[in-house]
DNA sequence: TTGTAAATGTTATAACATAACATTATACCA
DNA sequence: TGGTATAATGTTATGTTATAACATTTACAA
């Protein structure tokens, strides 16, 4: 929200790059979990298990991905962590297993839709991951320790990877157009759909 | 007079004016409807009956409509009524009460999903509505009969109103940080949320 | 230790959207 | 005029995303 203007020029050829596809990954991984948990240290918030393991799970990559995928991934024992060993609170019922096909509840696998939700929203309310209205589906912030931001997404309807921009000069062109309208900003949702440059061979780029 | 009144000002560019609460929308929603038939007409699509209820429902007001409350009002009759009713539990047609939640069909009614759905996917290849992706509602094009256009949304949180911006403005800047990161546009989302002119006399509003 | 707030579990359903196939309407032409 | 191809709509079923409501467990500190 705060504009600040750039004492050091910004450098109009060299934009934050888009996701490469063999950037070392593991890293943006890693250093996300660490700012996660330094931003909720800082706040005073608590990254618990699942909450990490969806966070984990959102940055699996720079494609963004859907609550029921992350439900499905978490009671696959996805991702690299051990599964939660809450599972007394299990189905003990000793009923057989129904086959129900909207079963929603853990009773072969560990947890409801609820949990997802659950944790998305707190990782939303601490700034960690987005939401992408247009695909319904989730991704991690990529600016995390910074103020609360409204985002612009560039997602490539090709590979999926999806990059957060951030743009201040886009920003501002918004506010103009906004307010001469009269109206007042309370939220953006800027999402951008094409081919990012990973997927167009012919497009050159001046350094790589 | 404590707040300055711009209306006088008119610049140049003077942007649309958001639709005010008094205006006459009859007007707005018989325009809508006359340049929907010529779109049609010079494209060789039927805007038929269903189409046209659908068309109609959705230019109401100024507020985006969910396809589910286009159903119902649809299937209460449509026009102008107020729709004040659940949108499921459409079937009981003197009949004893379906036991079946999901009843979707229109037993009772008359149109099932598909019919709203499908009306809706004609609406908005013939670019006559666009679909607010925040919202899960649709709303009538501002812009009928100009060419297919990326376009802008401002949508207030306190009444609902939402207006078609499409700012060239916003547009080139919108394309300048994309091209820079290499990004290729195919479609965009833009949807601002806040407070409408008609809607913030003195408001202040909270940090969130 | 124990009270309490936060977190999670559990069940159910709301809300939004599409697949698949059947039937009806329309247009166009021989 | 009637046949027939296509468009439109009807109908049934289900997929996909998200939340309401209440029960139970856990963490933490007084």
């Amino acid at each position: 929200m705060t504009e600040r203007t750039p004492s050091r020029r910004t450098t109009a050829t060299a934009p934050p790059a888009f996701p490469k596809p063999g950037h070392n990954h593991a890293r943006c991984a890693a250093e996300a979990l660490g700012k996660a948990e330094a931003v909720c240290a800082a706040r005073g918030t608590r990254l618990t298990e699942i909450r990490r393991q969806v966070l984990e799970t959102v940055w699996q990559s720079h494609v963004p991905v859907g609550a029921y995928e992350i439900l499905a991934q978490l009671n696959a024992g996805g991702g690299d962590r051990p599964p939660s060993q809450n599972s007394r609170a299990l189905t003990a019922r000793g009923g057989p297993p129904s086959q129900n096909s909207r079963a929603l509840t853990a009773r072969g696998g560990r947890h409801a839709p609820m949990a997802v939700y659950r944790a998305l929203e707190f990782l939303m309310d601490n700034g960690l991951i987005h939401r992408l209205a247009s695909l319904n589906a989730y991704i991690g912030c990529a600016h995390l320790g910074e103020d609360p931001h409204a985002a612009q997404f560039l997602i490539c309807r090709r590979c999926g990877t999806t990059a957060e921009l951030k743009s201040a000069a886009l920003n501002r062109a918004l506010d103009q157009a906004v307010t001469e309208r009269g109206f007042t900003i309370d939220s953006q949702l800027v999402e951008i759909g094409g081919i990012c440059p990973n997927c167009r061979p012919n497009h050159r780029r001046p350094k790589s």
